[in-house]
DNA sequence: AGCAGTGGTTTACAAAAGTTAATTTCCGGC
DNA sequence: GCCGGAAATTAACTTTTGTAAACCACTGCT
């Protein structure tokens, strides 16, 4: 049995009080993923409404700016959900390309068949409720540091609170989900260490 | 009965059938709200689960910096929900101020009696993800604006979407919204003018 | 060992944003 | 209509960021 089902398998019965034996219509419909480093999950146009819970690595999405620069979204690695959310949310092609950093474990369900589930198996809800309000939440929190913070401030946040994951990633793809270069992201490192850290 | 409660019947309806006759169990426990310009609908503090559809004007929702100054999180109109997510999210006090721009009104529900119900009645279930999916829209919306626009793009932005509502709200809201100062703002619409619109 | 490619830093310059304060415009209440 | 306060603009100056290009450091490959 894969780790991330037994996890998920203890959260069900944390929010609802699931047994583990009666899970098997939802996980019957999961499968697990396999991606090495650097390999594409999602690409740009997909139409599959790929909802996933990371297991092992680093993923990341990221879109194409006007100019052709990469704009990356968000990072998501172990423990969190990953969502294909245009095709979830709007059912429109995606226009955002989701890729593996490291190597990386998945377990996959369909957004669709989900529903399918949860529409004979309403016990389900409070999972779906979970991974919704976890990914609002993280939502939020961004949105917040773009109107409180300066960019220093942003990146002195992430590196309190996610030193391990800002370690494990190149830093330009830290620079643009601060919403600035790595040319200034460079700078604002060398300040930090000119002014007594 | 209320123009909001008439339009929550007809997109539960369209989202899962549930005919208006039946769904007096959830309209039961809500209640309307009404609040004059500037009014603070919720307080730094409160504790209080609140969620609610907007049936007429406009709130900001903010939060204090570490200088004093307000940022501004976002602007909800008519027909959108808003939610007092600190304490739905994780059950924290709230961090945020919720205030009335203009005259309110507003269809509210506390969330711990709306789960209650959703435990009784599964079938209003999806106007819960509705919600929840609309808010994770809006804010990934958000995100995906400061990680690939200038501050300048942003606006031109909120201006193509939302003029209506702009032209409703103070600049400097806007500004804080956009995550720049006031000042900024103002250059920016100053070289908009200037560089044939 | 040598080489190519990627990522990170540095430099020099231009453009934009922050800050503070003065000034003007706008608006609501009387 | 007048007045007072809030909002917006302007100005002067500082700081930060963007941009483009050169340079450096590291890695993986043959």
């Amino acid at each position: 049995m894969s780790v991330s089902i037994s996890s998920l398998q203890q959260l069900l019965f944390e929010l609802s009080g699931v047994l583990p034996a009666d899970s098997s219509p939802l996980f019957a419909v999961t499968r697990q993923v396999k991606l090495h480093a650097n390999e594409t999950y999602i690409r740009e146009g997909d139409k599959d409404r790929r909802l996933a819970y990371i297991e092992k690595g680093i993923m990341r999405a990221y879109t194409l700016k006007q100019n052709g620069d990469e704009a990356t979204l968000f990072l998501r690695w172990e423990k969190q959900f990953i969502a294909s959310h245009d095709t979830i949310i709007h059912r429109k092609p995606s226009r955002f390309v989701y890729r593996a950093l490291e190597d990386v474990t998945l377990l996959e369900i369909d957004y669709d068949i989900l529903e399918e589930v949860m529409k004979v198996h309403p016990r389900f809800e409070p999972l779906r409720n979970f991974f919704l309000l976890r990914m609002l939440s993280e939502s939020l929190a961004i949105m917040e540091a773009f109107v409180t913070l300066s960019p220093e401030e942003r990146y002195r946040n992430l590196l309190a609170e996610r030193f391990d994951v800002v370690n494990r990633v190149p830093d330009k793809y830290i620079a643009s989900m601060l919403g600035i270069t790595p040319v200034s992201l460079s700078r604002i490192r060398k300040r930090m260490l000119e002014k007594g850290k």
